[in-house]
DNA sequence: TGTGGATTTTTTGTCGACAAACAGTATACA
DNA sequence: TGTATACTGTTTGTCGACAAAAAATCCACA
């Protein structure tokens, strides 16, 4: 006769989950900026409110520092990492050469199954512009260009986009959330002509859209740029 | 009167080195392939190995599995991540972007300090061909490489791109060590123009350099894997 | 009142032990 | 003989506790 265990813990859970849990949910906290760059994490803290040892919250701690997405000292305080403003443009150049690379590779290599997760994060960034969502903006835009990453299927440039887009998360809320502006309707346009490049197999105008495309996103966080700086002398 | 411990470990280690040193050693043995993609790695054997506990070996595996140098499966074996022979255009497709998109940044953003560790490893590179040292090409020529994507100072780029020649380190290896093939003396001079566009700060010849030695390179990997396709069909 | 050193407090890194999950083996049964 | 189930052994995931390291605090002394 097998006996259950008649006391368990308050919560119980799977034997490997717990990490992943933590893990998931400080990596939204810290990207959703609910965890603000700078602010300490407390292991002890962390172990109490999931009920766990501090075994796990160490794994999963030790998972987003080699995402870079938090910073630990030795021996002393783990924080959030925090964004760095002075260099603004080795991350402009990175994302437009990602958004070049992927969208042309999706091009080459995009299978049919691919295009209705496209079309599909396509319509919910239309619906998000439409409502003038910001935050939903930022996600189902990431959302899409991560689809059509996949589809170019090179595992190194999706691990290198995916993180930009990550970091962009971070990033942008900051602007978006002061500032309602709205993404214009020219990117919705531009969506779709990516797509109908990408289903044409025309890699070199998925390309050239790409580009025009990160270049235009790129203008418009720079004049953001500005005019907070502007703001910022004139305080 | 502090007292210090009698008795201590038989090797006394400070705090917080045992983690870097598993893990570097792991990294190494992996990417040297003392370690043969597939074999499986135990915790006890290697807490054994370093006189330490498991917790802090667990740390250094979960960093390499965020690396991708390891694989875990839950709640059973965990080994050295494989090598994919069969998906090698995604790996070249990134390689010579990087080659190309690093090579462009030096020209443009290196400074003066850079120039000496890049001539340094040039001049390694150099003599490692003369001495026909297969091994020693492979660590100079990515050192070479690594060191001009670090005077190009985009973070995003150095990151993936070390990660590329890592990934090649343990690939490459593969095949230098049955064909004592040397690189021809061509690599030594297309980096030494390469050199010369950096410092003239010229980023489209630069650009078109890298671009040029990169093919070079996937075009001889990819007649020895043809070749040794060959031999297999043969045997 | 200010400063330098000793002491306490807090947080991290490491340890040994235990329990869960899985693989392989043995055993019962048809 | 073949198959399903119980058993055993091995490896991983988690736990509570302790020791080391750095910060914070206290205290003596000028």
């Amino acid at each position: 006769m097998t006996k259950k265990p008649e006391v368990s813990r308050s919560t119980e859970r799977k034997r490997g989950s717990g990490v992943k849990m933590v893990y998931d949910l400080l990596r939204d906290e810290i990207l959703d900026l609910v965890l603000s760059p700078g602010s300490p994490i407390d292991e002890v803290q962390l172990a109490e409110r999931f009920n766990m040892s501090r075994t796990p919250i160490r794994e999963a701690l030790v998972r987003l520092a080699g995402e870079g997405l938090i910073q630990t000292l030795p021996n002393r305080s783990t924080m959030v990492s925090n964004i760095d403003y002075l260099n603004v443009s080795p991350y402009f150049d990175a994302m437009v050469l990602m958004y070049r690379a992927t969208t042309r590779l999706a091009a080459e290599n995009h299978r049919e199954s691919d295009l209705a997760a496209i079309r599909g994060h396509q319509a919910a960034f239309a619906a998000a512009v439409q409502a003038q969502d910001a935050l939903a903006m930022i996600a189902t835009n990431a959302a899409f260009h991560s689809a059509i990453a996949e589809a170019g299927r090179n595992p190194y440039f999706l691990a290198l986009f995916n993180r930009i887009l990550d970091e962009g998360r971070r990033f942008l809320r900051l602007y978006y959330q002061s500032y309602e502006d709205r993404l214009p309707q020219r990117f919705v346009d531009e969506h779709e002509a990516m797509i109908d490049a990408i289903v044409a197999r025309d890699a070199d105008t998925a390309e050239q859209l790409a580009r025009a495309h990160a270049n235009q996103i790129v203008d418009q966080i720079r004049s953001l740029l500005i005019s907070e700086r502007r703001l910022e002398i004139a305080l």
